[in-house]
DNA sequence: GTCAATTCACATGAAAGAGACCACGGTCTAGTG
DNA sequence: CTAGACCGTGGTCTCTTTCATGTGAATTGACGA
């Protein structure tokens, strides 16, 4: 019989954690230490909507973990307290990139209803019904001026076509009393270059630039978040800035080195360590790679897992280059023999491009003049996760 | 030997289809007074 | 008479297929030295 009495009495004590939130990624600190400059440019920009005067739209660019988001959020609360007794103003906050929620431009349209107050169907009416709707909540709301946050705008766009963003901005013209502005947040630097020119200079009327954290200012980032996080005494010297270090290598990423923070924490604490050492760090770094790959691998769709197990039993047999061609051919012959559909050679080579773009494999397109043109395929995932991806898609397909 | 045309094996794009999901309005059915 | 069950239609959304077009360099073949 397990004494779980024990296990779970001490785990009170033992924790190294005061407030794990603190170090959470949706988690939003009183300050935002080095932001100081683009928060009041934000603010200055945002400033005349207190005056119930539409302000430019904005446009706010950076790499992920450099603030962005939270910068811009943090402004819009402040506005937002202070016009409360106005109610002159209004701000709504949507992250274009979450599944399901905001990534068609129906959806999105159904979110800031919902927002207002109203309710849409989740689908089945034309996307120019959710639209009339929107226009008409927005008249029926008090509110002059309404400023839309649209984060990972880059996805929206990339998804659904920027005439979206273009039917957004032209909302203006047929709206009475209300006036909307729009501040668009992305980390594509290529993303203004993509849409339409006279999108473009309406969306980007201003511009700000989040340049990423260095490996002070993450030090410093870290120290005050994990000062609130953990128990006093709890983290070990040079800990920090080996975290600052390693996000600092990864274009100062402020999140990834929160999420190293923690996850170490954590690894510390499971081994009932009295502290966070160093070797923690690089264990944390580690094991965040490793299940973010294999929790991709477990989850993707049948097909792709099909065709990931392709090229991984190609990669064993012939170490010299894999090709679209070996891949399909294999794949194929796969479908065959475990009575699954096999899927075009197109799609097999979309499927292709979305795993290099999410890093389990590296693709290169070379041509071998005569002999065509194809991607040349290499696994990118760490020799040590090989076998259990391996494991975990063969559990997952069934095979043998 | 040199140069442009050819050619391969895909890459990359665009459009359209299949099937799951859903709302809405109309029709049918059974239960009620 | 009416509430609820049950269609049919028409919409979105994701994953695919179909059809079309693009592409980089090895190869070919004509050409001139």
């Amino acid at each position: 019989m397990v004494n779980l009495d024990k296990i779970f009495n001490s785990v009170g004590d033992r924790s190294l954690f005061k407030n794990k939130q603190v170090l959470q990624a949706n988690y939003s600190p009183e300050t935002i230490p080095h932001r100081d400059k683009e928060i009041e440019h934000i603010a200055s920009i945002l400033a005349p909507s207190l005056l119930g005067q539409k302000t430019s739209n904005l446009f706010v660019y950076g790499l992920t973990g450099t603030g962005k988001t939270i910068s811009v959020r943090h402004v819009a609360n402040e506005l937002t307290k202070r016009s409360e007794d106005t109610d002159s103003l209004r701000i709504e906050y949507i992250n274009c990139k979450l599944k399901k929620v905001a990534d068609t431009e129906y959806r999105i349209f159904a979110e800031l209803i919902n927002k207002l107050g109203g309710e849409v169907p989740k689908t089945g009416l034309p996307t120019d019904e959710v639209y009339k709707k929107f226009i008409d909540m927005i008249e029926k709301n008090k509110e002059k001026l309404f400023i839309i946050i649209l984060d990972e705008i880059d996805q929206a766009v990339k998804k659904i076509s920027d005439d979206f963003l273009y039917n957004l901005m032209r909302l203006n013209s047929e709206l009475g009393k209300t006036q909307i502005s729009i501040i668009g947040i992305s980390n594509d630097v290529k993303f203004l270059e993509m849409i339409d020119p006279r999108v473009k200079s309406s969306l980007s009327e201003e511009e700000i630039v989040f340049p990423p954290y260095n490996a002070l200012q993450l030090q410093d980032i870290l120290r005050k978040r994990a000062e609130e996080a953990f128990k006093s005494g709890v983290v070990s010297d040079g800990v920090i800035a080996k975290c600052a270090a390693y996000a600092a290598r990864e274009h100062g990423d402020a999140r990834r080195a929160l999420d190293l923070l923690r996850v170490a924490g954590e690894i510390a604490e499971r081994i009932s360590n009295s502290k966070i050492e160093i070797k923690h760090i690089d264990e944390a770094n580690d094991k965040i790679e490793r299940d973010k790959i294999l929790n991709i691998i477990e989850n993707a769709p049948k097909q792709f897992q099909l065709v990931l197990f392709s090229i991984f039993d190609l990669t064993d047999k012939f170490k010299e280059g894999i090709f679209t061609g070996d891949v399909f051919d294999f794949y194929y012959d796969l479908c065959k023999k475990t009575n699954n559909e096999a899927l075009t050679q197109r799609r097999v080579s979309d499927i292709l491009a979305e795993f290099d773009m999410i890093g389990l494999i590296s693709a290169r397109v070379i041509s071998k003049g005569r002999q065509g043109r194809m991607r040349e395929i290499k696994l990118a995932i760490p020799e040590n996760l090989v076998t259990k991806s391996r494991d975990i898609l063969i559990s997952s397909l069934d095979l043998n």
